[in-house]
DNA sequence: CGTAAATGTTTTTTT
DNA sequence: AACATTTACG
């Protein structure tokens, strides 16, 4: 393409942009927000302002930071900026939140004790440490879950509070348990030169608080700051926002900050997001400037008109009012199958029907609200030979043998962390067992030394065997030689695969002739290749092994969407937030499976409600729920009742054929078809309705009751769910006791 | 110390 | 039903 005059780039930049999205994008300066309903171009007035600073020289690629929620959306906005600009985006920092943190902290973060070689946990390596720093507190992991501990702990963080400010908070035995561990948790992070998910945000916000310096420096560096799903962030998240954006006393500056987003597509509440950042952006910045984005170019009226009603349910949302030049369109399909697999066969056959009649197989998804759904489905669609496609579910990274490959990988760059250490010690089997290895670890504690240090030492260290002593030595030899190399820098690729031949790694699952082991070749092989990959692309600088550890870190898929191959796409509601399909599945649209049980129980149906609203304006132009009137779950089969969305569908919009006129509430034909002698009373969640079954389980209030284990008690309360809370006169305990999987009978 | 059996727990959603 | 973790045994 000739070079243009810039006027005319410009012109062009802004053809095709309706007026508000044209306000949004030629916004001067100074704060601005734009409330972006589905579907409206929110995508296209971020990716066509940051080419519009740039053509206008209101800023050069080096001064935005672009931030989106995931990677996906962040490659997919930088390719789009690329293909505005017609030039590389180079030095533009469009990323993750959490990318943005990390990179800062790899520069930052010596100055609050950590090393550039910093180790980043992920949730199940952070909920590792947790259960380590419980069985240090000797808490019955049986009675706190380590998920749930770490989950408030997360909590907090994100919410900025450190573990002294969480202990000034405390109001149960339960929390005086997490601040406890809370603090030994943090401790032993810190001391192992790693960080958690969460200590990326809050670190970042240590740092800028800090010290002046480098807020002022980073402050002038981002003189745009653009925010994707504005509706999404957390308190820590907001903080950072706030150090980058408002300045420093002495330095004021230009607080050009744009946040997008939906406040009716707020859906990671259980993740810490607070829905009040959007709600008070105005507020926040009383100068603010605010386009409303209401034209959808994506769905029909029916399918917007569906959306509206099912939101409308919620109280407090925005007052929208979307709109589309795209004609009424069909009616919402709604449709009742006897159990998942009639549900299964029920999609596939249409996605059958309908690739006949000459849709695209890509043009085709099916969303669920959990993963575990995605089986029954699978297995149809095999059967049927039909291509698909599963986003999200079991991550590449997640897989244990790329997880142990890493955990190698990370030993070499960080010593401390022991986590990683444990992981790989004896893996492959090498004689040192849990005995040995928690030897060396006392050491290291009582000694301050990084474990590196101690199992170097083995010699050293008291009450190891000879045996033990002979395997560590070699172990270590090994890990010795690799890390001289790590010295050399050593390209990744090659080091990895140093790693896994040397370590004896490969020679084990070579060893074991299973197909499955076959395929964890393959996938190291594939790990290996990233990471030649990653050399290839990487700078000649001298952090490679670092750089690479970090961004890995926090890329949760290796493999593509793919939109080009002719595959059904399969994923859950929340992956499929930002997507589109022209036709749509939602399967499962039952109470307890969606809404979730635990939604219904924790009270936050209206994110659920907000989840059902994306995954309807998804569909373009055909959209399908289904239900099914039987489930398993946890092996056994149980009723369900339509989910109450369904009943939010006004009714001429919807073809019910074959479902129950009605829907929720009008389940009587379903329950009678079955037998049931008894009619249901009302029930609230699916394990309810499953407890139905086992009269067993019909406790109530003040019921004397014997437990295997426990010993005589009392019912002293009834929760949604199918559980009882128990007092048991042996202890004095109470215990929440799922009514039909617990060993109590009544007296 | 390692393997195999037994026991108990689990399912939201994700950076 | 599937999985992880704990326990028993060689």
């Amino acid at each position: 393409m000739p070079a243009q005059p810039a006027t005319d780039r410009i012109a062009q930049l802004l053809a095709g942009l309706n007026p508000p999205q044209r306000e949004a994008v030629t916004h001067p300066s100074g704060p601005l927000l734009v409330l972006a309903g589905a579907g409206s171009g929110k995508t296209r007035v971020l990716t066509h302002r940051v080419a519009y600073l740039v053509h206008t020289g209101g800023a050069r690629t080096g001064e935005i930071l672009a931030i989106t929620f995931t990677n996906k959306a962040a490659q997919e906005m930088r390719e789009r900026v690329e293909l505005l600009l017609g030039h590389s985006t180079r030095g533009m920092w469009v990323m993750t939140f959490h990318s943005a943190c990390a990179r800062i902290l790899r520069s930052e973060a010596p100055r609050l004790g950590y090393t550039r070689q910093f180790t980043i946990y992920d949730q199940a390596d952070a909920r590792r440490l947790v259960k380590r720093c419980l069985d240090e507190l000797g808490v019955d992991p049986k009675r706190f879950a380590p998920a749930a501990i770490h989950h408030q702990i997360s909590d907090a963080k994100n919410k900025l509070r450190d573990a002294a400010a969480y202990r000034e908070l405390v109001g149960s035995y339960f929390e005086q348990t997490v601040a406890d561990a809370f603090e030994l948790y943090e401790r032993d992070l810190h001391r192992m030169n790693a960080m958690d998910f969460d200590d990326l945000l809050v670190r970042t916000v240590n740092v800028l608080e800090l010290f002046p310096e480098v807020r002022a420096r980073y402050g002038a560096a981002f003189r745009h700051v653009l925010v994707d799903e504005y509706q999404d962030t957390n308190h820590a998240q907001y903080r950072l926002l706030q150090l980058l954006v408002v300045g420093t006393p002495g330095r004021p500056s230009p607080r050009n900050l744009m946040t997008v987003g939906d406040d009716g597509q707020a859906i990671y509440g259980f993740r810490g997001a607070d829905i009040r950042n959007i709600l008070h952006f105005q507020e926040d910045f009383p100068d603010a400037t605010v386009v409303r984005l209401e034209q959808n170019y994506r769905s029909t009226q029916t399918i917007l008109s569906a959306a509206n009603a099912v939101l409308a349910h919620n109280r407090g949302q925005m007052a929208k009012h979307l709109w589309t030049e795209l004609g009424e369109g069909d009616a919402i399909r709604v449709r009742e199958l006897d159990d998942e697999y009639a549900e299964a066969r029920y999609v596939v056959g249409e996605i059958e029907r309908m690739v006949d009649e000459g849709t695209g197989r890509s043009e085709i998804a099916v969303f669920y609200r959990t993963n575990a759904q995605s089986r029954v489905l699978e297995d149809t669609l095999v059967r049927r030979e039909i291509g698909y496609q599963v986003i999200g579910g079991t991550k590449f990274y997640e897989r244990a043998e790329i997880k142990d490959a890493m955990a190698y990988l990370t030993v070499l760059a960080n010593p401390q962390d022991v986590v990683s250490f444990t992981r790989i010690v004896n893996s492959p089997k090498r004689g040192i067992g849990q005995t040995s290895l928690s030897r060396v670890l006392a050491h290291a504690d009582t000694m301050g030394i990084p474990v590196w240090e101690a199992a170097a030492g083995a010699a050293g260290v008291p009450g190891l065997g000879t045996a033990a002593v002979r395997a560590l030595e070699r172990f270590m030899a090994t890990m010795t030689s690799l890390r001289e190399r790590v010295r050399q820098s050593v390209p990744v690729g090659d080091l990895l695969d140093a790693v896994l031949d040397e370590s004896g790694y490969r020679d084990w699952l070579e060893a074991e002739r299973t197909i499955e082991a076959q395929g964890r070749l393959e996938n190291l092989e594939q790990l290996v290749e990233a990471a030649r990959e990653f050399d290839a692309g990487a700078e000649a600088d001298q952090d490679t092994l670092d750089v690479f550890l970090q961004q890995t870190a926090l890329v949760a898929e290796a493999d593509d969407r793919r939109d080009d191959e002719g595959l059904v796409t399969l994923m859950t509601l929340h992956n499929a937030k930002g997507l589109e399909y022209p036709v749509v599945f939602i399967i499962g649209a039952e109470e307890g499976v969606f809404p979730h049980s635990r939604s219904i129980d924790e009270g936050s149906l209206e994110e659920e409600r907000r989840l059902c609203y994306v995954g309807i304006t998804r569909a373009m132009r055909d959209l399908t729920f289904t239900y099914a009137r039987r489930r398993n779950i946890f092996g056994a089969a149980g009723y369900t009742l339509p989910s109450r969305f369904l009943a939010e569908l006004p009714p001429d919009l919807v073809d019910r054929e074959g479902a129950s006129v009605g829907g929720f509430g009008a389940g009587g034909a379903a329950w009678g078809t079955t037998g049931t002698a008894t009619r249901p009373r009302a029930v609230t969640s699916w394990a309810a309705a499953q407890a139905r079954d086992a009269p067993s389980a019909d406790f109530r209030l003040g019921d004397d009751v014997v437990h295997a284990a426990f010993g005589d008690g009392v019912v002293t309360g009834v929760e949604p769910g199918g559980i009882v809370v128990v007092r048991f006169a042996g202890d004095g305990s109470e215990r929440k006791l799922m009514a039909e999987y617990a060993p109590i009978t009544k007296r």
